[in-house]
DNA sequence: AAACCGATTGACTGGTCAGTCAACCAGGGA
DNA sequence: TCCCTGGTTGACTGACCAGTCAATCGGTTT
């Protein structure tokens, strides 16, 4: 066997899976620390071995995610592609990381992003820099004359960012349908709403 | 002096009262039943008199919040008015809700709409009524032909909720500023971008 | 003035759980 | 062979807190 001093399986990580899945069922407050080493399969005491506690597993959860999140809009941001066309990537990433992984995105927004007044209030400042990248992509747009400038771009990015996050809300809950090809409408949609409105043109 | 058997003032409304201003600061869970009892300035005991549990409590100020907004939302499309102006008292309303009672607000948003996956799970089917009602409001205005029919109209009364609810999120959060200006100015927003779009026309 | 009754009080209890820790186990080196 | 070390175990504890309840208070009724 290729145990030996690093663990068969990296039980850490081992630990992290168990939590999305826990979190996601149960939610953050609800979930005991034991629920996690069941669902894992090791000793409760192992998750301490891990972890300082458990709101660190969670931690680490958001900031692994998040970072791929702040990554993946700055690197939309990188491309010389228009306005639009960023902010389709942007949608379509988030998109993209629910279709992947709908479990974790339910626990990096249900727990996190939208708990704002509990345990996200530490991430604010992480989060609050999404939304900024997002409101530089419209500034940017409104300077290049793409975008109109009476609304300003600091409220634009929220309720793009807002309207994504209400559509995945959708989903997770199960108030619209969350097929493959409501995915794929779902990111053309979103920045058709956005960019076009809803009234014909 | 007027005490009665009806009591000097309403200390269940009271209660509510304090457990506004209690949960808005602390959060529910990070709240104790004697936080609120303190703040009203009663016994513990008292809580339980008028209460069944602490959940009862958010309950109660969630049922009382929301079914207002409900009405509000049905009465805005019983109006002749366009579907524009019918989005636009809804935003209207959210807004001037906030502005009137932000610690309400705050409580109703953070601890229910964005908590469905513990608290808000209860509520689904109230909060699902005033997504439901937004996209009647969207589906006449397509069947009228004032908006654009390829995009679902339940799609859009997400995007629509979205976009106001992570304003309101903002404005709790103190990531964007929050004036009255920026009141009046919001609901004028977010109608035209949900219904002109960002790109200019 | 005495019985009555709902409002009000706050000490207490029972259960829950995050986090600790002493013991155990297995591989690797001496 | 026999430590040594670091991963692993799970019983235990100390704190915390929702909810209970017996006692008290004060206004009303007769």
């Amino acid at each position: 066997m290729a145990k030996a001093t690093a663990p068969a399986v990296d039980k850490r990580r081992q630990i992290l899976d168990a939590a999305i899945r826990v979190f996601a069922r149960q939610g953050f407050y609800a979930t005991r620390v034991s629920d996690i080493a069941d669902e894992a399969g090791v000793a409760y005491g192992l998750v301490y071995h891990y972890f300082k506690s458990k709101d660190e597993v969670l931690n680490e959860l958001f900031v692994e995610r998040w970072s791929l999140l702040l990554a993946a809009i700055e690197e939309a941001d990188r491309e010389g592609a228009s306005p639009r066309a960023k902010l389709e990537a942007v949608a379509g990433f988030i998109v993209d990381s629910y279709r992947h992984d709908p479990e974790l995105m339910k626990v990096i927004i249900v727990e996190v992003t939208r708990a704002a007044n509990s345990f996200g209030r530490t991430h604010l400042p992480e989060i609050r820099r999404a939304y900024d990248s997002i409101a530089k992509i419209v500034a940017d747009g409104q300077a290049a004359g793409v975008f109109r400038r009476d609304v300003d771009a600091t409220f634009a990015s929220m309720a793009f960012y807002g309207a994504v996050e209400q559509l995945l809300s959708g989903w997770i809950f199960e108030l619209i349908p969350a097929s493959d090809e409501d995915f794929d409408q779902a990111k053309v949609l979103l920045v058709a709403t956005i960019c076009d409105g809803l009234e014909p043109r």
